[in-house]
DNA sequence: TTTTATTATACTCTATATGAGCATTATATA
DNA sequence: TATATAATGCTCATATAGAGTATAATAAAA
């Protein structure tokens, strides 16, 4: 059992603030160990998912670590955790590059209504879309589609070794992106993460790179000039984990009531849809919305309004717990 | 750092032969420790999850590690694998009780096709729902359901503390077992396990309650004389990892084509539609069925015929891979 | 005070998907 | 040749999604 396992907990803390999604960031404090310092030596990214070893000890639960993660980093209260996956890949923590046990570490999403920052002094929010430009679709369709993702993922398919791979390439590139076509599927967050680290155009795989060279340990084959990189980057595979925590997201958005943990017990319609908004990334039909709502039974109204609405006074809404219950299957196989 | 973590890897190896869904057991060779023994101690149970603690010099990844359990232990090769969840509550594993470390275990869903075994000697497929009898209504309504777990659930309602948690008791066991009305939602069935659990209903939380008690721990409060448990037992928190498990594929199934990852590369629309059936526990309306595979491209006719059928002969379908691709959105919230 | 802009809300229309059932076809067997 | 059995084809009613038009209630501008 040489070296062991490393088990550690990582919260992708969500908020949305008006048509705005937020996570939580601390600052990350890795250092590449002095011996393998050069002048060179990449940057660290600075940004890092809230997170930290897990004390077998001290809980019951690993979701009880969690909330208590989140309290004594940010000082938040968790309204809603769920577990995403446990990552484990190697290296995916430079740490073991540099003799450091394996590390894994079990993400967890969590959304909270939008609430001051405490505990650690580095914690903050970060606009969720800094990290991934492509996936905001609420305005334009994202220029850096455009002008830098559809023409390298074309270059990186001509470039394929064998008309297999090639295939293989087209078919990622196309499913993930869209290449020709329409089909944008806002579910696929992570695979798009994926493809772009491989193809190169996150500035993660160019520090990975980079970092294993300086470890000496086989290292991936990327350009030399590193070309414009998409996107805020983060610590260790934060952005990986960050691109999980949004597609559950996203996936559950549709099925299940998650959205009002975001909100506070009153709300307008508007601002429930700007919320939905916000996580998917897309635009939707008022109309349709307010009626599925509603027939749904997601929503009460409340016989109050608000008046600051710019045009006629909104309703005041609030969530119907039942509905819970009631629910209406999925898209279903047909039934007997 | 008092203890560590001992992290483990279990596999839930699924297959459908014919109608019947099967899953991979290995014999469990846990034993209460000496010192801790007495005449009465509980007999373990023997079904296991197949499962080993993960050796990290030795993948690179998680997914690797599993297909090398897989390997070893029953001689398949997996065609699908997917992550579950990571179970890591404290005492799921009994070594814990007996001064062991904590133990965490990621589980893991792999779909094979029906093959014989090999590998460690105590490998074998087993009846899916002989551990879930309340699962399968593919005929009758099941009828511990009636004879045993409503009555159970009713009277558990009845001896609740308090006004609160009398309506608590009453919405969790209505939500998942449907006391009264219809609305029995397939998808629930680690909330149902658990519920069972809770109540007394299945054979390990007396298992686990005894142990608690032979080791002094504090034991959760459970009727002394054990009622009829329902189902076969497994040793461990198997059969919640393996209730995960379900509630996953059947969840899948209605929007991923894994089912064919079961099935031979050529087969009958029928064939396709008794494994469907077999992991959703339900009847599905054959002629909709057809309809539904075909209009979505997930089958395309292959042109031959099988006349083995008992009657006019069924013609033979081919997965069509590029379906993927044209996939339409689940239910969705209505767009623009 | 009237007009205009703005947003909320109500309602309508159409295309499609779903749940259900009936009708027809192609086999094996009596 | 008749009968049982299963596969396949088709129709119909209803529900739901996507889209758009119409009306209502405000604040701010004219």
């Amino acid at each position: 059992m040489t070296g062991g396992t490393q088990l550690g907990l990582t919260a992708v803390i969500v908020a949305v603030v008006g048509a705005t999604p937020r996570v939580v960031t601390v600052r990350s404090t890795f250092e590449v160990p002095a011996p393998f310092r050069h002048d060179d030596t990449p940057l660290p990214h600075r940004d890092a998912l809230p997170g930290a070893s897990f004390a077998p000890e001290r809980f019951r639960t690993l979701q009880e670590a969690v909330r208590s993660i989140a309290d004594d980093l940010c000082g938040l209260s968790l309204r809603y955790v769920e577990q995403l996956y446990t990552f484990g890949d190697r290296f995916r923590d430079p740490h073991e590059l540099f003799g450091g046990a394996r590390s894994l570490t079990v993400g967890y999403l969590a959304l909270v209504r939008d609430d001051p920052l405490g505990g650690d002094a580095t914690a903050q929010w970060r606009d969720l879309y800094g990290y991934f430009p492509w996936e905001d679709w609420r305005g334009e369709r994202p220029a850096v589609l455009d002008s830098i993702i559809l023409p390298a993922l074309r270059r990186w398919i001509a470039a394929a070794p064998n008309e297999a791979e090639r295939a293989r390439r087209q078919e990622r590139a196309q499913l993930a992106f869209v290449l020709d076509g329409d089909g944008w599927d806002p579910e696929r967050v992570l695979e798009r993460y994926e493809l772009l680290y491989e193809v190169g155009l996150v500035a993660e795989a160019f520090r990975d790179g980079a970092l294993e060279r300086l470890s000496g340990a086989p290292s991936t084959e990327l350009p030399k000039d590193m070309p414009r990189t998409l996107g805020r980057p983060m610590a260790r595979d934060g952005r990986r984990i960050l691109a999980s925590a949004l597609e559950r997201l996203r996936g559950k958005l549709k099925y299940r009531p998650i959205v009002f943990e975001l909100l506070p017990p009153i709300f307008t319609l508007n601002q429930l849809q700007q919320v939905v908004e916000a996580l998917s990334g897309t635009r939707l039909h008022k109309q349709n919305f307010r009626r599925l709502m509603i027939s749904d039974g997601f929503v009460e109204p409340t016989g109050a309004f608000e008046s600051q609405t710019g045009g006629r006074p909104a309703e005041l809404f609030r969530f119907r717990r039942q509905a819970i219950h009631e629910r209406t299957s999925a898209r279903a196989i047909p039934e007997t």
